[in-house]
DNA sequence: TGATATATGTTATAGTATATCATAACAAGT
DNA sequence: ACTTGTTATGATATACTATAACATATATCA
């Protein structure tokens, strides 16, 4: 699997296909997609940029949910917890996953002049990452790989 | 190098020896390693933990430096700036950096139970994700690893 | 010495996240 | 129907994290 945040794609089925993806897990595990998630998960679908719990929120209220914090953060955890979703922690900010279903260390591409961010899978049991963890006696229970850098379409275009 | 987070050691002295080293690598490169600046550091080393800049600020505050938060997170910035602590940003905290002698990807192995932090380092040009990168066409200009889970001393002990 | 850059002091404010308590909706057992 | 348990929402307030902006001081060097 590869990182998508950078190649140009019919988005309007992305969006679809994943809320449709989502949905059939859901349903699967037992798990309410509650308006206001779904809402939110496609909010996030909608961009390949990171946004932020305040932003997501804002558009919430123009669709006339309510907006306290509170509403974002409760939806966010639950696409987070279930795997829909991933906070940026460097960005303090939410995309939705690209590889929702499986379970993977996710890696962010994250390109420091556009601000789009493309999800990669990394794959640390093999990096000297899980060594050191190993020989520490460390239990790794979840990971995140967070890279900044320059994406190809910015890289020329701007300095 | 492995993460020494998780064993005892003399602490003292390898407060000392860090604090040495930065002082010598400050010297080289012209930097000035100022008195809040050396201050925070070495509060910094005094723990394996992550502290927050509002806890350093505290400490700061005991000794008699000014108070106000652009202070902490300047002496901050010079630190992780030039490589002599590193932010975790699941954590919004900050810990002096294990191998401040040379460029690295640093891998956090955090402990969910008592809060400590190892740092090992991370070896990510021959992971899946500089494959990702390079086949996307991204440059990595920095990168890190964070990850949770449960220590040694803390498995076990602790559920 | 004077010019410039670097570092610190201080106030105010912006941005991110959570605690807490109240209410609603629904399912299951009595 | 009535209670109980559980899950999700509504709403208020507040805590925690970080930076902008401007003033002052200290270092460095031509």
């Amino acid at each position: 699997m590869q990182p998508i945040g950078f190649k140009s794609h019919d988005h309007g089925t992305c969006i679809a296909h994943s809320v449709t993806s989502v949905q059939k897990q859901c349903a699967e595990r037992g798990l309410q997609l509650t308006p206001v998630r779904q809402r939110v998960l496609e909010i996030l679908l909608a961009k390949h940029q990171a946004m932020g719990a305040y932003d997501i929120l804002a558009v919430l209220k123009a669709d006339g949910f309510s907006a306290q914090p509170p509403v974002a953060y409760r939806a966010l955890d639950f696409l987070v917890g279930n795997g829909f979703a991933h906070k940026i922690e460097r960005l303090n900010a939410f995309v939705a996953c690209s590889h929702p279903s499986s379970e993977h260390v996710p890696a962010f591409l994250i390109c420091r002049v556009c601000e789009n961010v493309a999800e990669g899978i990394a794959n640390l049991s093999e990096d000297t990452v899980a060594a050191s963890a190993r020989h520490a006696g460390f239990i790794i229970e979840r990971a995140v790989v967070e890279a900044e850098g320059v994406c190809p379409n910015c890289d020329g275009a701007r300095p």
